[in-house]
DNA sequence: CAATATCATAGCATGTTGGTCGGGTATTGT
DNA sequence: ACAATACCCGACCAACATGCTATGATATTG
C-alpha cells in the first residue's frame, strides 16, 4: 500500500509554501531547492493545485507561487486528495464514487476497508498546513535547547581531556 | 492511495476459510465460487499466504485449505502484511526498512505519513477474521427480521423473469 | 488409474509512475 | 525594446506493477 510520490511531493511542497506565506511569490526554482525535487516534474503537480484553487500564481519575472488562502484554512487531505484523487483502498469503499460489487450487502470485509479509509481520512482532514508551521517551530526551538547542552558536553569533555 | 487486489481478494478468501474453520479442508473451486473469484489467481495468493504461514493445506482428492491457527489469532493485518508487504504509504515511513531521506530530521511533511500509517496499522491490527465472523452473524440475523418483505417482492421479480 | 486438488513457473496485455523534452506566454528590470 | 525570469502546456517515454491466464507438474483418494 503507497501513496504515490505526487501526493508526497505536493505536500511538501506546499509546507514550503506556507512557510512563506504572506511573503513575496515564491518561484518554484527555490521550493524544488530546498525541497530537492526537480523543477520540471513540480510544475506539474503544482499545475494541478492550482487548478485545484489551492495555489495561486504570478507570472513573470519576480513571479512564484504562492497559496491561495491562510495555512490553516488548508488541510493536509485538500492537498492529498487533490494529486491522488479520493481516497479509495478499495473500489468498493471509494469516496466519490464506490463500485457496487456483486456481493453488495453480504461483503463482510468491506466494513475493514472503510474503517481504513475513514481513519486515513480523519488524520488528513484533522491537520493543516499552519499545524505543520507550528511543528516546524517547535523543532527548531528544542533544536536550539538541545544544541545548548551538547556544546556544554563538548566543552567539558575538551577541558577534562585537557587535565 | 489504493491496496492491490491481493489484500483484497485474499482478505475474502480468508474470511471464507475462517467461517469454515473447524471442518474439513475447503477446496480453493468453492472459496472462488462464493468470492466470485478466479481460482489461478487466487491459488497465487494462497500459495503466499501459505508460506506466511498463516493457512495450511491438504493435498490430493478431498483436499484444501485451512487456517492455520484460531481465527481470534489472526488481525486482518497479518493477512494484508502477507499479501501487499509492510505497511508504507511513502518510503520514509516503511514500517520495517524506511529509507532514510536527506532532509531527515528537518522534513516535517513526515509526521504526516507516519500517522497515516499508524492509523491504518491500527485498524488492521485491532480486527481478527473471529471479528469478521462475528459481524457476519450478526448481519445474518438482522437480514432475516428486514427481509421477511422483501423476499416476497424478490420471488414475484423472480417468477417474471423466468418467463 | 482416474479424478481431484494443490503446487510452481512463465508469460502477457494494460495501465500507472515518475519523470524528461521542447517548446510556448506573461511580466519585469534595464 | 529586450533580455531575463518564471509560469504554462502538451507530448513522449522507460520502467515497473497489476491482474490476470496457461501449462504442466505432483500428491492423494476411492
Amino acid at each position: 500500500m503507497r501513496f504515490s510520490t505526487r501526493g508526497h511531493y505536493g505536500l511538501k511542497a506546499m509546507f514550503d509554501l506556507a512557510q512563506h506565506y504572506g511573503g513575496a511569490p515564491v518561484p518554484l526554482k527555490s521550493v524544488a531547492a530546498r525541497q530537492s525535487l526537480s523543477v520540471q516534474y513540480l510544475e506539474q503537480l503544482i499545475a494541478i493545485l492550482r487548478k485545484a484553487g489551492l495555489v495561486k500564481s504570478v507570472r513573470g519575472a519576480q513571479g512564484g507561487y504562492m497559496l491561495a488562502r491562510n495555512p490553516q484554512e488548508i488541510k493536509v487531505g485538500d492537498v492529498v486528495r487533490a494529486l491522488e484523487g479520493p481516497l479509495a483502498p478499495v473500489d468498493c469503499v471509494h469516496e466519490i464514487d464506490p463500485k457496487v460489487c456483486d456481493q453488495a450487502d453480504d461483503c463482510i470485509t468491506r466494513i475493514v476497508w472503510e474503517k481504513i479509509r475513514n481513519s486515513i481520512a480523519q488524520v488528513m482532514d484533522s491537520i493543516t498546513l499552519a499545524d505543520l508551521c507550528r511543528e516546524a517551530k517547535e523543532r527548531e526551538g528544542k533544536e536550539k535547547k538541545e544544541n545548548k547542552e551538547k556544546r556544554k558536553r563538548k566543552r567539558k569533555r575538551k577541558s577534562e581531556e585537557g587535565v
